[in-house]
DNA sequence: CCGGTTTAGTTGAACGCTCAACTACTGGCG
DNA sequence: CGCCAGTAGTTGAGCGTTCAACTAAACCGG
């Protein structure tokens, strides 16, 4: 309390409100674009790559929730919903009473295949295709550096 | 149809995910702070912001729109809500009886000014404290490309 | 000045996320 | 062993966003 603010200099204000045009720009883009060709959000696509990439297609709901940068309340709800269409189903987890096992079901799996293609094309022309490849570069450390950042405090 | 999708190579698909993973998390920190300290979302912190700005506290709801980068639904609905906390109140327009201006009152004057330090704070906390200088710079130039490529295609 | 097209803004339903409270199980320590 | 703090996950209410449908007024060509 009582501390200066350290407000933002014109540059930095320059600089905030164009990452925050941009990201939230590229999002909802990206988020309209998923929504209407492949009917789900963003958030949801995500949750279905990363079950894709896992063996046997099954993750522990927790490690789900860190690999998605998501809550666990939000995951369940997700989850929840994501069974409903038939795309992901909840099994016991062997080792673990409390535990939850996700596991991406083929009709999911083929859900995701058909959702593929169309938004990677969407990441590349709102993103890749704009940027130059050191700007690419740039815009890795950048993010590998918040990230990490973010985690640590 | 038929044309093969452009895949993202290892680098890209690195790229993608940190950025990912770095501009959810930094808004998803900075909108739980300013809930938990100020009691809005960020959305409402922007729009109030830009109200704040303008000539007289005023601005015509399109023009809000416009400038915080949200539809005109989702505008209506927010500045419903701050009506309600008595932080904005509408107005007819005087020059087109279809517009309405939104006001910002004294007290959701009072309301933004008590929220900044903290949200400035947090926004050079996660992101302007983790770069250097010329990260910050780089930053600036790849968001403006970005921003200005979306609204042109 | 009339009729059709745009533009301004609102509305309600459906949906996803957050937060806090809750159940159930685990793991460690006395 | 028995207790108890911590962990896994769910639940429901409340909120913000989206989408599509809607009203009303302005604009524009004939």
């Amino acid at each position: 309390m009582g501390v200066m603010t350290r407000w933002l200099d014109p540059d930095e204000q320059r600089t905030w409100r164009a990452f925050l045009a941009a990201s939230r720009g590229l999002m909802d883009a990206l988020d309209r674009e998923l929504q209407r060709d492949a009917g789900m959000p963003h958030a949801y696509y995500e949750i279905l790559v990363r079950l894709s990439e896992a063996p046997e297609r099954r993750l522990r709901m927790s490690e789900l929730a860190d690999l998605t940068g998501s809550s666990r309340s939000r995951l369940s709800h997700a989850v929840a919903r994501l069974e409903s269409s038939g795309w992901v189903e909840r099994e016991e987890c062997p080792t673990d009473r409390r535990g939850q096992v996700a596991h991406l079901t083929d009709t999911g799996f083929a859900a995701l295949a058909a959702a593929a293609p169309g938004h990677v094309e969407g990441v590349r022309r709102h993103l890749f295709d704009a940027l130059t490849p050191s700007q690419v570069d740039q815009l890795r450390r950048i993010s590998e550096t918040l990230a990490d950042h973010l985690t640590r405090s």
